[in-house]
DNA sequence: CTGAAAGCGCTTACAG
DNA sequence: CTGAAAGCGCTTACAG
């Protein structure tokens, strides 16, 4: 590759020093320069197709103007889906981020965290992984600025934005006994990610205070790791109970599909026999026979509310900002008899 | 944020020069090392919490072990598949991906350009925007590596992996002629992307061989701006041509997926009264009631060929190389009567 | 209005 | 085996 032109080259070639060159380049001391030599510099810059060199410029500023973004994984919706949000409006601010998926494996969301860090990102928005606490904190204590999404981490006090994910899954059960569903089940996944336990826990407070008895079977936490297969036969014992479910609610959006998958080669009529919510927004949803009743994360809000905290939190120090957001259950034939 | 630990900070505990302590904690000179001082200034790294500033380093040895990646739409499945195939890979290689999203805009996609390569990118893999031909020449004359996917510029003679397209549709109407179809139509979008108007022509070519005389009102370009009511009248009206079409094509994914939408809720039986072949993959084929047959993209393929390229480009100079991956047509119920 | 100079945190020939 | 020194391409007080 051919060197690129520096500001030496341009100062050389105009005949003036290079402070004066980084001056009109970058629009300081306006008016303090005369205007002809401001003129040749720019002339000459844009002769030589000067870029300038981001790389030196943050070695001096200590700036990068850029967001390390972590999340599960780039490919699933939900994360690019945010991604997107996110990238839009660091670049109205005049920053570029950088994505990795952490895969919800700690080690490497460990090793991905130092390449960001060590390529002195400004901030960083990560979605964490379950085991994940110790390099939070770590992260924290080194005083270098970030926002969790989705997840927290009760124990830690820094900067989240997270989902009322108890409220979500609570409303949900409501809805369904008012709709006059009374055998109500939960298919989810057996891990134990904050976000995952709150909305098992909004699922169970949800039956009680609505004078519905839980009945453990209703409850099926599944493996990650065997998950189509692993839902399928949870359904299947949920509705061969001595006495069915009529209603089942998914945990995330990931068991809401392969849920969904299994439920439409099934016999079963939605919403007659078996009332439906699920996780998250997918086109999907709407091509069910009943289009689905889901519950929709705002995304947006997240998004924009994380990169808000973390500019913050780089541009003004330390800040400890921890932000939950409704979610809104969207209500479609799937629930409503 | 507190001042981050350098090498001269290590150096000064210790009681070495930061040369030394350069080549220990980057394992040069080994053996010519006295084990230990080595063991000492580990020791000092660890217990400093040492990260090494990338920034400075990259300055220095004018590498930053970066790639570029711009898309389309990091939201849009083919994207972040694709992205994800290609952090994976570059992780694999010590390289980090800094991914944008064009949104087929020529204008912000030069802005992007420009940012990646300021932050001294070592390379670039680019989905490129339809009028972006001028800025890939110029940086094609940067000398700067990168890899064009997807799409390119036949009259610019660079790196490019992309799907053999014109073969795509050209066997997916060999197919449905097979199959006993003789009214073929077409829905894509009205746009100048080389990839899209290849297709064109597979299909176009594809009638011919097969001896079925095209029907002007058989292809149907819709304007990109309006496209789910587009794509719905286009439908409507080959549906209802004196003579109407018993298969349609779909030219992309997102034409696919809002034509489908709205075959759905048409009384019309498929495949009897009409067969569809879709492109890309999306769950919402496996969902439809026939189950569609759809034109695959290598994306794996793609992805790992498109870093390798690049890699081959960073570390050994410039190199022109094309490659065309064929598309798998995969063969379900939507197609076979 | 303009320039000489220091320094950001590294690496790496070179000398000893 | 180890260190002094130059330099990557910038910015920015400071001096004139």
């Amino acid at each position: 590759m051919l060197r690129r032109t520096s500001l030496k080259d341009i100062a050389g070639k105009v005949g003036v020093s290079t402070a004066l060159v980084s001056y009109v380049l970058n629009n300081k001391k306006e008016g303090r320069i005369s205007k002809e030599v401001a003129e040749k510099i720019r002339e000459m810059a844009a002769k030589l197709n000067y870029r300038p060199n981001q790389i030196a410029k943050s070695l001096k500023t200590n700036k990068t103007y850029t967001i390390g973004l972590i999340v599960a994984d780039i490919s699933n919706p939900f994360s690019s889906g945010l991604a997107r949000v996110i990238e839009d409006e660091a670049e109205k601010q005049g920053y570029t981020v950088i994505y990795c998926s952490s895969d919800e494996n700690s080690q490497k969301s460990a090793r991905l965290i130092d390449a960001l860090v060590n390529r002195q990102a400004d901030g960083l928005i990560i979605l964490p992984p379950a085991d994940a606490s110790d390099q939070i904190l770590g992260l924290h204590d080194e005083g270098i600025p970030f926002v969790l999404v989705d997840r927290y981490f009760p124990d830690i006090e820094t900067n989240w934005v997270s989902l009322d994910n108890y409220s979500s899954t609570f409303e949900a059960v409501k809805h369904l006994v008012g709709e006059g569903y009374k055998t109500i089940g939960m298919v989810t996944y057996k891990a134990p990610q904050f976000n995952l336990q709150e909305r098992k826990r909004g699922y169970l407070e949800g039956l009680k205070i609505n004078g519905i008895d839980f009945h453990r079977d209703w409850l099926r936490e599944v493996d990650v790791h065997n998950d189509q297969k692993g839902i399928e036969n949870a359904i299947q014992e949920l509705l061969s109970l001595d006495k069915p479910i009529d209603a089942v609610l998914f945990g995330n959006n990931h068991v809401s599909i392969c849920g969904l998958k299994f439920i439409h080669g099934l016999p079963v009529k939605v919403p007659q026999e078996l009332a439906i919510v699920a996780f998250d927004e997918t086109e999907l949803f709407d091509f069910f026979y009943a289009p689905l009743t889901y519950i929709k994360q705002p995304l947006q809000q997240m998004g924009l509310m994380a990169i808000s905290i973390l500019l913050d939190n780089i541009n003004n120090g330390k800040t400890s900002k921890q932000v939950t957001m409704s979610a809104e259950l969207v209500i479609r034939k799937s629930t409503v008899m």
